[in-house]
Formats: structure tokens, sequence, C-alpha cells
DNA sequence: ATATTTACCGACCGAACGGCCGGTAATCAA
DNA sequence: TTGATTACCGGCCGTTCGGTCGGTAAATAT
């Protein structure tokens, strides 16, 4: 669980192109986009501002990168769950499971991705993935719902919405620190999927 | 539902305190705040930059307004539910519908607020404010657990909080004008009460 | 030694931003 | 008609921002 040991690398030592979109993220999630300066950038690094830019070419490429990490973390997820042999509304709980498991992995990236708002090319083009994850989940809601198993009396749409607004919130509060993704996606699954209720008087037909 | 019918009021007539308020919140959820520029909002009003401080005092006042005007709500909520005499999770319930429909009912300064990451003070006295209505959801959920009707086993601040996650993803897709606050609050506690899963198999015991 | 590679720096630029000022225009009340 | 009230405007200012440029410093490879 260490780092891939670095390679020793030619020319002068110092930082790369990682570790300024690593501080950069991190201050992005901390204050917000629009007010991180390149130069916030550069002193949390300890080099000036043009040495940013010997690493990377502007502002917006960092949070390209970024937003690129977290929606390839969520495909992969998808695409796995997809090709599992399982009946829809496992492969259902299994993606929301590990939607979960990818946000606390990636979680900054994803951080700085749902807070995204449309404002660039690049923003409105990660806009529409995340449109597209929102669909192959719904589109296996659907399924669960026909096939048998996930309640068919809510709209495909709005419960695979409710869902994913519940995995997403955890950037409000997950910290990686604290641990146990498995704990908090249990927990997430369960409620989503159980429900909170105990006792008598619950399946109304 | 229309408005309070102006009072038709002295001096030149134009755009009020409100209007611009209104104007800021709408473009402040599209683009972001800091990427709203107060040429922006009065370019929207069709009036200048100038006069837009006429009616304001500067672009953080239109921040707090915003906020105060969500926080308001909720804690209007709170304290109507809290005065009920019913079964802590029969509060519970109704506090998650009604916060639902508050965020309805005052979505652009729900939304607002709930994007604020506590970069000024006022920002982060709001944020103080919010969490002071997570520790009133928490205590509730603790409540009807001991009382029973809540399942015990999952921490009752991670149950506070995926709920209110729930609650607040809205902001993200929810319109207004597509109707029907109440249907999404049902589709919601449905879903966090009674569970997605249908079927046999479930209570575990 | 010398070339190559990689990282860094100080000085600067044009644009955009939040905000201020002094003055003007339209309405209502007396 | 005059005064009060409310709304609006053009022009300006200091600051901050993202980004560029030409040159320097430290490593490795030959």
């Amino acid at each position: 669980m260490t780092r891939p040991a670095a390679p020793r690398r030619r020319g002068r030592p110092g930082h790369d192109q990682d570790a300024v979109l690593a501080a950069a993220v991190r201050l992005f999630n901390e204050r917000g986009y629009d007010a991180t300066s390149m130069f916030d950038i550069a002193e949390s690094l300890g080099i000036t501002k043009s040495s940013v830019y010997h690493h990377i070419s502007g502002k917006e490429q960092l949070l390209q990168m970024a937003m690129d990490r977290a929606l390839d973390g969520l495909f992969e997820a998808a695409d796995e769950v997809r090709a599992l042999d399982l009946p829809a509304p496992e492969r259902l709980e299994r993606l929301v499971r590990r939607s979960v498991l990818v946000l606390a992995e990636r979680f900054e990236y994803v951080t700085v991705l749902l807070r995204v708002r449309g404002n660039t090319e690049a923003e409105q083009h990660a806009l529409a993935r995340r449109r597209d994850f929102d669909t192959i989940v719904t589109d296996l809601v659907k399924q669960a719902q026909a096939e048998g198993g996930v309640r068919p009396d809510i709209d495909p749409a709005t419960v695979a919405r409710l869902i994913l607004g519940m995995v997403n919130s955890l950037t409000e509060w997950y910290r990686p620190r604290s641990g146990g993704a498995e704990a908090i996606a249990g927990a997430l699954t369960t409620i989503a999927f159980e429900g909170l209720r105990t006792g008598e008087g619950l399946r109304t037909e």
C-alpha cells in the first residue's frame, strides 16, 4: 500500500505534475476552484507561480485531470458490475457499494468533480459523462424493478438520483482518514435497500 | 399564491433589494458565487453595476441574505416538528419530509447555502448553523432508535448524515417547475424508511 | 568535461474584479 | 412648485488573477 517506488528520474529533483495536481486538488476542495489562485497552489508547494507552469499548461488542466480521474473510476466500476452474471437487483446493490468505494478511494478527485457547474466546455463534458453514469444506474433500477426484487412504485430515474445523491453526499463529511469505507458502504446500502424502519406493519400488501 | 400585492412605493420606480437578491441568487446557482461578477448581476437586471450598490452593501451581503433565508426555513421546520406530540420515529419522518418541502420552497436559497465552503466568517457561521441542524436530526434518530421503530444497528450520526445527504442532493436535479415536491418527499421517505427491496427474505431475525 | 534533462525563478502584462464617487432622473407628498 | 425619496448612471481606482518570458540551477548520461 505504499508508493510505486519512484524509479529515480533524471534531471533536477523536485516536484512533478502529480505533485502539483495533488496540491491543487487539495486546495480546490478546501476553498473551491475559483477561490484557489495559482499563487496559492505554488505557495503550498514551496515554489513560485511560474514554476507551476513548468508542470502544467494552465489552471483548467488541473481541473480536467481531476475530473477525469474521478469519472474513470466510476465507469470502471460500472463496467465491472455489468460483466457480472447476477440478477439485476444484486448488480444494482453491488454498483451502489462500488460507487461508495470509488468515492472513498478517489475521494478528492470525486469531490472536485461533484462541485463542477459547467462553466467551461471541459466542465460541461464532465457533466455529460456524469449524466451517462446516472443513466446506467437508472437502467439498472428499471431492470431490477422489472425482474422483481426492487419496489416498482417509484420512478426509476428518481430512485437512481436519490440513491446516487446519498452516495455523493459522502463528499460532504466522509474523510478517508476515518477509515472504514466498507462500513459506510454497508450502512448506506442497508438504508437504501432495507430501510430504517423496524417492527411490524411494513409490507402494505 | 401570488405576490403580497406591492403597496405602491414612493420615489422613482425600479428594482429593490429583493429583486437584486433574486437575480444574484439565480446567477450564483447557475455559475457559482465566485464565478458571478457584480457586473453579471447588474446586466441581468438591465442596470449598471453602480446601481446595484444602491440596493446592497456588497457582494457578500447577497450571500449572507441567501444563506439566512435557507437556514431560517430549516430551523422553523425543526421547531414545528419538535412541538409535535408524537413518537420519535414519526417526528423523524416528519422532519425529513418537511426538510424536503423547505428545500423545494426556498430552493434557490438552500442551493446557495449548500455550496458554501466556509471561506469567510459569514460562511463559517452558516456552516455552524448547518451543523446545529444536523445535530437536531442526529438526536432525533438517537431517540427513535431508543424508543424502537428505527433500526438501532447503524450509528445515529451516520444515519442522519446519509438521510440529510439524500435530501440535500435534491438541489442537484430537482427543479421547482417540475412540480410535485410532495411526490418527491414521499419517494424519499419511502426509500429511507421502507427501503427499495421487496419480496421475501428480508427481516433477518 | 560536456550535453541533456528536468526544475525553478523574478519581472512583467493585460484583463477582470469589487467597490466608490458625484451627479442625474423619476416619482410622490406638501 | 418645491422638497423628499428612491433609483439609476459614467467614470474611475487599487488589487488580484491567470499566464508569459528569458534565464538559472541541479541532477543524470556520455
